[in-house]
DNA sequence: CGATGTTTTGAGAGGATTCAACCACAGTGG
DNA sequence: CCACTGTGGTTGAATCCTCTCAAAACATCG
């Protein structure tokens, strides 16, 4: 990349709040980022997490809108900020970086409209383990096998959108039937099919 | 537009089906579309409407994906046909219509982001009620009052995310304490700062 | 008029939330 | 060193919102 602004965020520190107006967008370099809303009661609703190589704010920088999310750092992070104009000149003159990042955006988009539907249909047993699913899909594992992302309890509630103590009490009766294993933060998926099984994908 | 590849289709005709290949995508020329994704247990989740000057179906041409939307006309509706090729190369050689894309997919990805947030957060009530004021400013009102969209009890129900049954209680709760009056599938809105409230926006 | 689909209403079951109390643990400061 | 405080995790019990099932009333249409 041309711009190297990189800045460097610890572990809680917010990137920028929702109805704030961005300046740019971020190319995560390394780390991990969570995306969410407030909600009118001021609970939080996590969308999607940033990982390195995924980008962020570029919604708001192309609507020309205050950001509609939150994001913060859940690692440490380093970003590569890049400025509006440079990505609305992207966009305008450079057709393959238009195409892929209107791939990009249809995928999230795609991803929204499957959550919606499952969020809508599905119970939240079904909800936690499909997004166990997910987080191991989309964090990996280490050589343990425990995901490589930790989140609190309300975090995976925030997911899942729905109570800290519902996500206790589901974690432990999968743990009872060896869909995983727990240690504090750390998950290990043991039974994958399972969990699919149980998740209906 | 150059090229008019119209087609029309009658209410309650199928436009594509989830999973189908897009030759294309389409301008709705007149009528309403509702689009919607079929889950698990084959209940329709109904993600948007589209009117005239929408467009459908871009998403998957663009992701070079299948369909993961049913689109089905719930007014006679008259389209307008685009092939593939002709979108691929307005994105890449035409910076302003790329642009305008874009700003239409952000659009689009802010709103189901923010629907998420609602499905996760608030009851059912709540979120009838929002989407009643989102149909009003969506579609309108005839000269009587009365909402340019007519749905189902179990359309409405499966925006919502609920049973038909639930819809059909809170609607009468809703005529009952004279926030709307009720003729069959027409709808007419008493209230609107009432429902708002209600809704919590 | 029968036939089919939609709308209503009632009752019961169940999933999920809420509230409250309690524990574990880390960091702070006297 | 230890009480103090705050955060995160856990558990139990009561409540309530919603769903499901069933049956009946209506409506629409050929």
């Amino acid at each position: 990349m041309l711009n190297k602004i990189t800045e460097t965020y610890k572990r809680g520190s917010i990137i920028y709040r929702q109805g704030n107006r961005i300046k740019g967008f971020c190319c995560v370099r390394s780390g991990i980022i969570k995306i969410y809303q407030t909600g009118f009661d001021g609970k939080e609703q996590i969308i999607r997490f940033a990982k390195v190589g995924d980008i962020i704010g570029y919604r708001s920088v192309i609507s020309s809108e205050p950001a509609c999310t939150t994001t913060e750092a859940i690692k440490d992070t380093v970003l590569c900020h890049i400025p509006t104009e440079i990505l609305l000149n992207l966009v305008k003159n450079n057709g393959d970086f238009a195409v892929e990042l209107m791939k990009l955006t249809c995928k999230e988009l795609g991803e929204a409209n499957a959550y919606i539907t499952d969020i809508a249909q599905k119970t939240v047993k079904e909800r936690l383990a499909e997004i166990l699913i997910h987080l191991d899909e989309e964090f990996g594992e280490d050589t343990l096998g425990v995901l490589n992302i930790s989140l609190t309890r309300e975090e995976l509630a925030n997911i899942v959108g729905t109570a800290t103590e519902s996500i206790i009490r589901l974690l432990s009766e999968f743990r009872s039937k060896n869909y995983i294993e727990i240690n504090g933060r750390k998950i290990k998926i043991l039974d994958k099919p399972g969990l699919k099984h149980l998740a209906n994908i």
